[in-house]
DNA sequence: GAACATATGGCACTGAGTACCCTCTGTAAA
DNA sequence: TTTACAGAGGGTACTCAGTGCCATATGTTC
């Protein structure tokens, strides 16, 4: 897409942030509709001098965000953000390119550390692969408490946040299924798999983050993810047990239903040598 | 959510469009953020006269989605639209609440036929009766061919578009997963089943919805649909076929040494399959 | 010191969406 | 018949998000 070669978003190891830091040289059509989440590149060191000096975005995403809980979101004006962080208006859209964007600061990051993860993965049982990736963004949420929560409670009244949450949630969708489309390259229907895998993974993570954070973030969050995935890991890697608990020489012994699909088939007998196999 | 006490969709016998159609006593803040889609109420018959005289929702529609394909949705305005129509720019938006909503004009009508359609399923199986729901979203691209391939090219070129249609797929997904809690309640972890399960279907019919558009809406979209079904109601019904193509419920039992290689394992549960089958 | 990149501010502009007010027409009640 | 009212449509001015362009610092490098 072309946004992803107009918008380069770059980490701040000050802030903690992903910045959204667009070349002037560069920018040309940057125009994004509204609720959409924008499509970083991958990270790049912010080449900052070592004086901390006042980080804007941080004090642009806390103003808004204040303002947000205060009078809400449709009643704050980018005018009214940019007047309580006493900046230009223009340089709030130089660090976020929406409105909606200074809600959700932090995606651009945990997304690509997904990726990374999911690149550093291996060969390992690719169904699992992606439920232990969807435990990096709850610990991002959880990383957070209040501020999620808060946010929480924002994202549910606000018609635009949602239609924005919803972008953001289909990229890590993508990303799973993206991952797993490489692991099922040439399986029957792997890209169908892929994509239903991902899906179910992702509802199964965001049921365990809602009532987490209906919660008030208190409950544990990585159980309850797990105990959620536990739906998925069980349906789709056949209900394996995770480590390798059988040693010696015993054959596998593998009951299957007549009507199984076949990819479903193979899938278990594949994890179940590759268990063996370690 | 407010914006559906706001909200008046009701169809046109004529047109056959969900016409939007706000009453101007009831209209008080309607302002909606873009890329969301309305949630509309419940359907009623509209008390037009019989008459057929210009459907203006149906000739703003066509005017739009003409521009669109000629130069593109983003440099398409309101204004040009309302001109081409021959109405005013006001009009408009009596009819649509977004620029977004004059490209996806029949899923409110779609979202109200699942409705109906999981209200009538009684106590049929549950997976199955949201597979069968799903089918009707396809059957609903599948009756205006060449108007849906235009529709996904436009699409996927416009990510304001795309995120509009996120928050449609979502309203579907919503609805079979209420479906689902309500036959599962009580059920341990029922409403995540409900939605994971929700999600899975969505994303099959979805799959199988793009490959269907990819081919410029030649193949048989209903074979399609079933096809990437048949992944969740085999895994999510208990592997059990739809209709009567099994009997017996004989078991395979596979026994392999620990050191085969693989493909020759994935060669004999194939072989063993396909010999069942038939 | 010249050339250049980066950070920020300011201003004018586009375009979506809204509020308010107007007219016209058809229908039902007085 | 007249009156009242609701619905359909038009028009105008407004708000506000987001963009383009330009100006101005403040380094930084050659």
């Amino acid at each position: 897409m072309a946004l992803s070669t107009l918008c380069k978003c770059i980490e701040c190891h000050i802030c903690g942030f992903r910045c959204y830091v667009p070349r002037m040289t560069e920018v040309r059509r940057r125009r994004k509709p509204a609720g959409e989440a924008p499509e970083s590149e991958a990270s790049q060191d912010a080449s900052a001098g070592d004086v901390p000096k006042a980080p804007m975005r941080e004090v642009l995403a806390e103003s808004a965000f204040a303002l947000f809980l205060e009078r809400g979101f449709e009643r704050t004006t980018v005018d009214d953000i940019v007047a309580r962080a006493g900046v230009g208006r223009r340089s709030f859209f130089r660090y976020f390119p929406s409105k909606e964007d200074a809600v959700f600061p932090d995606h651009d990051r945990c997304l690509a550390d997904m990726t990374a993860f999911l690149e550093a993965a291996g060969d390992a049982e690719p169904v699992g692969a992606v439920c232990d990736a969807a435990h990096l963004v709850m610990r991002m949420y959880a990383a957070k408490p209040e501020f999620s929560v808060q946010r929480y409670r924002l994202t549910r009244e606000v018609p635009g946040l949602r239609t924005y949450e919803l972008s953001v949630v289909r990229r890590y969708e993508r990303t799973l299924a993206a991952y797993l489309r490489t692991r099922w390259n040439g399986a029957p229907d792997g890209a169908l798999r892929a994509e239903v895998v991902a899906a179910a993974v992702v509802a199964a993570h965001n049921n365990a983050l809602r009532t987490w954070l209906r919660t008030g973030g208190e409950s544990d969050a990585d159980a309850a993810v797990e105990h959620a995935l536990a739906t998925v890991r069980e349906v789709w890697t056949g209900g394996r047990a995770p480590a390798g608990e059988t040693d010696g020489d015993e054959v596998i012994v593998m009951v299957a239903r007549k009507g199984a699909p076949l990819w479903r088939v193979v899938q278990q007998v594949e994890s179940a040598l590759t268990d063996e196999r370690d």
